[in-house]
DNA sequence: TCCTCGGTGAAAATATCTTTCAAATGTGAC
DNA sequence: GTCACATTTGAAAGATATTTTCACCGAGGA
């Protein structure tokens, strides 16, 4: 019906991105008073005009809907809905404009919505440093180590011992045999057996967790294939150690213990490690995670809705 | 419990800026067939489904105007207009800013410093798509609720488990009186010990896991505030849920399970809980914090060299 | 004063979006 | 397998929003 004049209407444009003030300092000249008003008012308030209908721009600006219409057309848009669009557009532009400022640390009186973008900020920058920071020639040593081991003793303590307990969980989902000890203690007394052909791998974020490296060490002498995940490489823990693996050590704040953000860059490494084991060992690796899929299934109860 | 809201204008979510993507993942599972063919065109080109009317779209989709309206009310949008609004946003915005959109599998035979790139960068996506879906008020009404919690208990099986271990400890460390309970009977048992004025946190991706419900709505019948961290709001679990805090659904493929990024997704909501409890309960937490981290120094052996 | 003409908005015409409803499809019980 | 029931779906009716039409208004010039 109306769509053959598509074209024929705005000679001059096609539809702007992000110049639109400018365009309307351009044109300004060339309009009427009531156009003006309008473009104004979208030039004022982008994000603002964008959430109302022609009417309701029309009444803001106190003309009518022809009118906005018409400026839609003079600033080069086939009509006010495209110009509309462009609005929207702008508006989130302009707003992820002010995104980046979020570098400050978190404070006491952070509403929970900053809390939220900082942290993820943070821990997005964790993430960033720590694979730039790994060394893929020990990794990928600590991996064909893994890979190939009898089996693959894990030590952590505190917060590192849940990101052992979840690489053990991984491990032993694509059949290898691995075990996270809490217990020092018990840890000790196992790392008696290894020998070589045989793994530990100790996760200190300081390098100087007395109850970690015991064991790495008995380890280490009884001739297994030792792995340090840790965010001093010069720590203690690395004397023990045949390949280290380094996270990063970020900012912490008196809100956010180092334990926090030490978490993430541990588990960044220990899922590398285990997909690289995953890899080399795909033809097990494979079958048996589907199959721990399948027996989970059953565990779970059918949609409500 | 978010069920829907008909009338009102934003039923539970403010429009969605950038984490589109993520929302369909994320509520894709819930959605028909048809509905889903609209969503992943939607997701797929932002830029050009926002040139397209709803007919446009529905014939592009090959379904009907309503199935297109119906999706884009699920994706939490008044109708199709808004949608098409937030849609041209977008697609302005990551026109001009940043859209690597590397997010190439990783394969069976990607060297190992691919692995660690994109793993690297799977999560930052995570955390982004996190961040961008969780609800802030909802998040606020858990932190109020858990900070002046008489106890607090968490259920988590699996890879939650560890997630809710680790809010488990880091709440301890501020005084609170919180475990994690990883015996789904002994969850139960304990459950029933819970009433008006605690709080009990149920932590499932799948939002249906059995062993996790239970407890939450044992917790739920005795009067205690309950809270649940899901990647499916929409899932039986916020049956019983006060308030639900959405964690995002990321891509896995053969080698990274569902697990691997969920856990990403659920740590940071955890993280952002703790600080927001730590915030409210600063007067007690701040001493607790260096105190705990005092006693720990005592565990380290002095640095070599 | 009267005429002309661009500017303007009310209202009609059209396009677009939303809702309704019944047919089609799937799903579970028997 | 068949039936009953619930869910999904699209066609068409209904409601809004946008565009177009057209007549009115008022400023400048003969």
């Amino acid at each position: 019906m109306t769509n053959d004049v598509k074209e024929s209407f705005n000679p001059d444009s096609p539809p702007a991105p992000a110049a639109l003030a400018a365009k309307v300092r351009t044109l300004a000249p060339s309009m009427t008073r009531s156009m003006q008003r309008v473009a104004e008012a979208v030039a004022g308030d982008p994000a603002g005009c964008a959430a109302l209908t022609v009417t309701g721009l029309a009444e803001l600006t106190g003309t009518s809907e022809a009118t906005v219409v018409r400026t839609a057309r003079l600033l080069g848009y086939p009509g006010y809905r495209d110009l509309r669009l462009a609005l929207a557009g702008l508006a989130a532009h302009q707003q992820s404009g002010r995104a980046p400022a979020v570098t400050a640390d978190i404070a006491v009186d952070d509403p929970i919505a900053d809390v939220v973008t900082k942290l993820a900020y943070d821990e997005q920058q964790t993430l960033a440093d720590t694979a730039a920071g790994l060394d893929t020639v020990q990794l990928g040593a600590a991996v064909a180590a893994a890979a190939t081991a009898r089996r693959v003793d894990i030590y952590g303590v505190g917060a590192s011992s849940l990101v052992g307990q979840d690489l053990a969980q991984k491990l032993l989902r694509i059949g290898l045999i691995a075990h996270a000890h809490m217990d020092p203690h018990l840890a000790v007394t196992n790392a008696v057996q290894l020998r070589s052909g045989d793994v530990a791998i100790a996760i200190t974020h300081s390098g100087s967790t007395g109850d970690v490296i015991e064991p790495l060490r008995v380890a280490f002498d009884r001739g297994a294939t030792t792995i340090a995940i840790t965010g001093r490489p010069d720590g203690p823990v690395s004397q023990y150690a045949d390949h280290v693996l380094t996270t990063s050590t970020a900012r912490e704040s008196e809100l956010r213990p180092a334990a926090m953000s030490s978490r993430t860059s541990q588990l960044l490494v220990v899922d590398c490690l285990f997909i690289g084991v995953a890899q080399r060992t795909y033809e097990t690796a494979a079958p048996a995670l589907s199959a721990s899929y399948e027996a989970l299934a059953h565990r779970h109860t059918p949609r409500s809705r």
